[in-house]
DNA sequence: GAAATATTAGCACGACCGTTCGTGCTTTTT
DNA sequence: AAAAAGCACGAACGGTCGTGCTAATATTTC
């Protein structure tokens, strides 16, 4: 009987977490983890600077559950629409215009959460940059299996290269987000989305099939 | 005859501006210009952090005196190897290696300076965001001249678009800096040279040419 | 009801931040 | 030789940071 019935206690707890995190993502998305401050967290939503330290117990275990939450909001924001279409070149485009979406509309007002974060910490080494890479191997892994089912449905010519096509089709998003939020102008995204047409219809077998239109 | 002279007092003041701002360069490409701090600069380098706050006047001149600097070296090793080359596409591809291997043997230490101070501030408006995007103005603008220059001498295709090649060339190079940094790991360098080489050739009047092999 | 447990609040700490001020030292100008 | 200019110094300011400690407040269990 014990612990299957709802603790109001935890609960509540939990739910405190969830209220901070949901800022947290926020500010990191624009200025960063390092800029994360547990005073400013805690005035900005009413609590109390210790209620939101014992929350987490460091403020390192604060930017790492910010990263899993940023994590779930990007899974749901970004795969979520595609997961159920057909294999093939049109999944991996609509992957594409997903993620290009996913920047445009602000999910995180300061553009793609990982791109900010990743910057920040791509040189200094520790959980935190473990943590960032373990997201991106994440992330290109899930690219790179819809680039080789696609191959596997033969939409993809001989020569491609998966991994080649990952890479690039990423450089193309991410540069998209860096450079619409610098300039504060949509056309990078625009640029983004041909450059991965032209690149798809390179690779592909049929340059005119239906789902490069 | 007043100021023809030199003048031992400013020199001197010169000389430690210098100073500091070759280690600011450093750290701020590791750890972003926010991170930058007067006092640890001064504990660095042995000077009073009075000192160093007199030769800038405020934290935010020193960190737009950062990018400046920063803007230099990255001139100095980047565009200087191949400004005197013959225009064409071979110039564009001996450009973009230049800029891979400025990331690849880390002229600042934390890679790309301007990848990792535009990722801090393009969500975040300012002064600072202003002279990051002026240099990024500037950059582009290089890139696309000298795309520019490979079309007027018919090296490339009717249907070209100038600004998406530029911004597919940068997207690619970014995003190397950022995989290798992140990984530890050299392998993006050259899936990115390919990358480039993919996208050169596919809109080349003849993808066959010595300049492209 | 009382006791146990988990979340939140209040407060103080040492460290570092950017900045200001008054002062000494060296070099240029008169 | 005297005066002015410019750089670097040490000390101190108010403020914010992360992090402990203790008390108060809910909620659950007996």
């Amino acid at each position: 009987m014990a612990g299957s019935t709802t603790d109001g206690r935890v609960l509540r707890g939990e739910e405190t977490r969830r209220t901070v995190l949901r800022r947290a993502v926020e500010i990191a998305s624009v200025e960063g983890l390092d800029s994360l401050s547990i005073g400013r967290l805690a005035t900005d939503l009413g609590l109390s600077k210790s209620g939101v330290f014992a929350g987490f117990g460091s403020k390192e275990e604060l930017q790492l559950a910010t990263i899993r939450a940023a994590r779930r909001i990007f899974a749901d924001a970004v795969l979520e629409p595609v997961v159920r279409d057909a294999p093939g070149l049109g999944k991996v485009r609509r992957l594409c215009d997903s993620w290009l979406a996913y920047s445009r509309t602000r999910v995180f007002p300061g553009g793609c959460f990982f791109y900010e974060v990743t910057a920040e910490f791509d040189a200094r080494p520790g959980p935190l940059r473990d943590a960032i890479a373990a997201s991106w191997h994440e992330w290109r892994a899930t690219v790179l299996g819809l680039v080789a089912e696609a191959r596997t449905t033969g939409e993809l010519r001989a020569g491609a290269d998966p991994e080649d096509i990952t890479f690039t089709l990423i450089a193309l998003m991410e540069s998209a987000n860096s450079q619409a939020l610098l300039f504060d102008d949509g056309t990078p995204y625009d640029r983004a989305g041909r450059a991965v047409l032209h690149r798809l219809r390179a690779d592909a077998t049929d340059p005119d099939a239906p789902a490069l239109a």
